[in-house]
RNA sequence: GCCGAAGUGGCGGAAUGGUAGACGCGAUGGUCUCAAAAACCAUUGGGGGCGACCCCAUCCCGGUUCGAGUCCGGGCUUCGGCACCA
């Protein structure tokens, strides 16, 4: 009987069904442990990169539960979003009909990987009874304060007739069409994330996350303390009197020479001399067809317009040129630079372009007058600069924040990099935002018990700039909940990132109804112990969800700050050195394998391509040898032990020792997602076991301890195979169910080991000596070593170094 | 430009500062077969020697150490992320 994959598979996988024997239990008396890999979003197939994902995710889940833990390992759909509405908009299929039968298509062949996930908890964030929660939690932030409208510069993306926040924007693209981004504004709904930036910049609570994904979380967040300073326009006229600037570097203030404004800023157009409109127009224009990323290529030749007007330096009286300029981003502080070429290089160069005065204000050292050929960015002593001549710019940075806080002209503050998270979405497949529009009562939410505001099933969700359901006129008319007049719905959906920044939480209670969660079994099952997933999600969603989290935490509905206590990001994998692109023609469907091979030597392959931190290289031939393996433990789990006849009392204590070594290896190794070596380990206690199987010569009891012991240790990698030769060896349904063994370290030990004899560091012999020997005997028997002898022949001994059950070096 | 990760046989990859190349693929030879496939056995970093063995070898150049793939300094290359952040 040989191993048939395709028999087999089913057949437990319909067993297991049947049994329930993934059926989590809240609480059985054992310690929770809940472990999630990142949802997939429902594109139809699963393709080699989502089996990449889970199929490890899922050993070890597997592998927690074999310890003893009571695992919640759960999945679901990221079923809203913008390829649905493609899709629909292409093929004419209705988003909903489209991802339903993507749905059922993914479930399938995630049922085919063997994995064991509860199903009665699978969530879809499509399903009107998960977004109605979005809609409840965007109501909560609503009423307190961490949601809020604004007309703001948005991205357009012309092609999906949508806006993008600036974190799906890729080299000045669309990260899902790729259609160039142009900037325009809009009236917004954000989520004051930058509350939380110091919040997000604390990781204490985090038990094990990767220090990369921490330092790009504290990058993407970018905090830094300076001084907003402001500069007197009061002589201009116009309403503001102050010019507000903010720098880092307010040591540098009496070596402003230029203000350079965005060219979006709204005071430009307020203060621009009449002579200087049409320039400071036709600039304006240019800086508008540019996406931010263009307009940040550090190449690029700095430009700008002066607008005819000046502004007063008040810490020494200088006029001081102010300029539109597109380096300058509106978005970040705000959106105005006070320029001091000579130490800021950005600054440097847009002077030497306008032929700006470039005074030195901080001194370098050796320095004797002469014009400087870059900014100079490093400290020294202040010069030209008032009273603060002679102290040291690291002094300055203090003393003159002072003064200007003194002085009324500044205040020390603290400016973040991160901005508000843009929720609106001008789409149709998405979470309608729960807002009623009333020209009596203003912008009103909708009652908490009116929740959900459907989405509706007819719209005409082709693009015409504004959201579909902005056309859907039942959807739109209502009635105001506060005064009963006619009033508007908002028509606007939101980011499918609020879908995933509390999915975590949903899992818990997929169908409770009175809240997003049952906080009883959130207390039981929260926060998530292991996370899962790629590091492209390493800042947009692992900080959204992060927010959401702490946001949560603040209104007092969750009793935790950190959704995920560790995480770990798997590498990618590739096929055959290149990248898998559709246009390379080497993307690996994984259905034909499974079908050919077997769920279980597709796991295992995935498993063992390399480590699972930095991805694997596929390649066809490589998988055979997995199936090779699983054919030698089949035949293996098959010996008759009967014919076992030329017993060894050496050589079984040698199975014994290997048995627990292997232990060992695999039950660290799985639990460090070391699965490469952990498989590696199991293949060389399978090759031991064929080379007894030849010989016959252990005792069959410890043959079978042996066999039985592969077969549990392989049980999370490779559940369908070790399941049905568990049963053929006539042990009770599950293994699944079984505890991992112990190991035993004295039976692991070793009695005899190879020692190696080195003579000036160079191996010379390797000698078998008995574990416990003393250093002199060591010593004694690496001298005696003819081998080494030879290398050391009549030259004086200067040093012998010893390792325990290592090695010894003979230094001459 | 900045930050991070990585560079080891023909290939994927193993190696608490202590036997470099575990495990697997591929290749070569053999067994079986009419033949092939599959399976199994053996060999497999390069060079030298009849041989026990010897020399060279972990991207490059230095350093620390009795001993470096591993630690330190400098450089090169590849991949990933970020990027005029005032």
């Amino acid at each position: 009987m040989r191993y048939n994959p395709q028999e087999i598979d089913k057949k437990w996988q319909a067993r297991w069904a049947s049994d329930h024997l993934y059926k989590v239990d809240d609480d059985n008396g054992r310690s929770k442990w809940y472990e999630m890999t990142m949802y997939p979003y429902p594109s139809g197939n699963l393709h080699i990169g989502h089996w990449y994902a889970m199929a490890p995710s899922d050993a070890h889940a597997r592998f927690k539960r074999m310890q003893g833990y009571n695992v919640l390992h759960p999945m679901g759909f990221d079923s809203f979003g913008l390829p649905a509405e493609n899709a629909a908009i292409r093929q004419k299929v209705h988003p909903h009909d489209w991802t339903i039968q993507n749905i059922a298509n993914m479930k399938r062949q995630l049922r085919s990987m063997g994995t064991i996930y509860d199903w009665t908890r699978v969530l879809s964030t499509m399903d009107a009874e998960y977004y109605r929660w979005n809609q409840w939690i965007f109501l909560q932030f609503f009423k307190n304060g961490l949601a809020y409208r604004e007309n703001a510069p948005v991205n357009w993306c012309p092609n999906d007739q949508t806006v993008l926040a600036n974190e799906q924007v890729v080299d000045g693209k669309c990260e899902r069409c790729d259609a160039q981004v142009e900037r325009t504004n809009l009236e917004q709904w954000f989520f004051r994330i930058t509350k939380f930036a110091d919040k997000l910049l604390d990781f204490s609570k985090l038990i094990d996350w990767p220090t990369r994904i921490k330092t790009l979380q504290e990058n993407w967040i970018g905090r830094s303390e300076g001084v907003d300073i402001s500069f007197d326009i009061s002589h201009l006229g116009v309403e503001e009197t102050e010019l507000h600037t903010f720098t880092t570097r307010i040591d540098t203030i009496h070596g402003v020479t230029f203000m350079a404004l965005a060219p979006e800023h709204p005071l430009i157009e307020k203060i621009v001399t009449p002579d200087k409109k049409l320039a400071i127009n036709d600039y304006i224009q240019l800086a508008r067809q540019q996406s931010e990323i263009e307009r940040l290529a550090t190449d690029r030749e700095k430009t700008g317009e002066f607008t005819g007007c000046y502004a007063i330096n008040q810490l020494n009286g200088d006029k001081i040129p102010v300029f539109a300029a597109d380096y300058v981003l509106l978005s970040y502080g705000t959106g105005a630079v006070m320029g001091v070429p000579a130490h800021d290089q950005r600054d440097f160069e847009f002077a030497t372009k306008k032929n700006l005065p470039i005074k030195v204000v901080i001194s370098p050292e050796n320095w004797n007058g002469e014009d400087l050929p870059e900014a100079y960015l490093g400290s020294g002593l202040l010069i030209n600069s008032g009273i603060f001549d002679g102290i040291s710019s690291d002094e300055g940075i203090r003393l003159i924040a002072e003064h200007v806080e003194n002085a009324s002209f500044g205040n020390r503050t603290i400016s973040y990099r991160l901005r508000d998270w843009l929720i609106s979405r001008q789409r149709y497949w998405g979470t309608p935002i729960p807002i009623i529009y009333c020209s009596t009562c203003g912008t009103v939410p909708v009652p908490e018990e009116d929740l959900p505001v459907e989405l509706p099933r007819d719209a005409d969700f082709q693009p015409k700039g504004k959201s579909p359901l902005a056309s859907n006129t039942k959807f739109l008319n209502t009635i105001c909940p506060n005064c009963g007049a006619k009033a508007e719905r908002e028509t606007d959906t939101m980011d499918t990132f609020v879908d995933s920044s509390w999915y975590q939480l949903r899992y818990v209670s997929p169908n409770y109804d009175k809240g997003p969660f049952d906080k009883q079994l959130l207390k039981l099952w929260g926060p998530v112990d292991q996370y899962t997933g790629g590091a492209e999600h390493a800042v947009m969603h692992l900080l959204y969800t992060r927010f959401f989290t702490k946001a949560l935490n603040e209104l007092g509905l969750l009793n935790f700050e950190e959704p995920f206590l560790r995480l770990f990001n798997q590498g990618t994998i590739i096929a055959d050195h290149h990248k898998m692109s559709k246009s390379r023609g080497n993307v690996i469907a994984p259905d034909p394998f499974v079908e050919s091979l077997g769920a279980d030597v597709v796991r295992i392959y995935l498993m063992f391509l390399g480590p699972w931190e930095q991805g694997g290289d596929w390649s066809d031939s490589g998988i055979k040898g997995m199936s090779r393996w699983v054919n030698r433990v089949w035949d293996i789990a098959h010996i008759d032990t009967g014919e076992f006849d030329k017993v060894d009392e050496a050589t079984t204590q040698d199975l014994t020792r290997d048995t627990h070594k292997t232990i060992r290896k695999v039950i660290t190794d799985l639990d460090r997602f070391h699965f490469n070596t952990a498989i590696a380990a199991m293949m060389e206690f399978t090759n031991k076991l064929g080379t007894i199987a030849l010989k016959k010569n252990v005792v069959p009891a410890v043959w079978q301890k042996a066999v039985e012991t592969l077969l549990v240790l392989l049980a999370p990698i490779a559940p369908h195979i070790s399941e049905e030769l568990w049963e053929r060896l006539g042990n009770s349904y599950s293994i699944h169910s079984q505890l991992l063994p112990q190991w035993d370290e004295a039976l692991a030990a070793d009695k005899m080991i190879t020692m190696i004899v080195q003579v000036n560091g160079k191996v010379r012999d390797k000698i078998s000596v008995q574990v416990g020997i003393s250093e002199d005997e060591a010593k004694e028997a690496a001298l005696n070593s003819p081998n080494a002898q030879g290398f050391v022949g009549d030259k004086d001994i200067r040093q012998l170094i010893y390792v325990p059950g290592r090695l010894v070096n003979i230094v001459v």
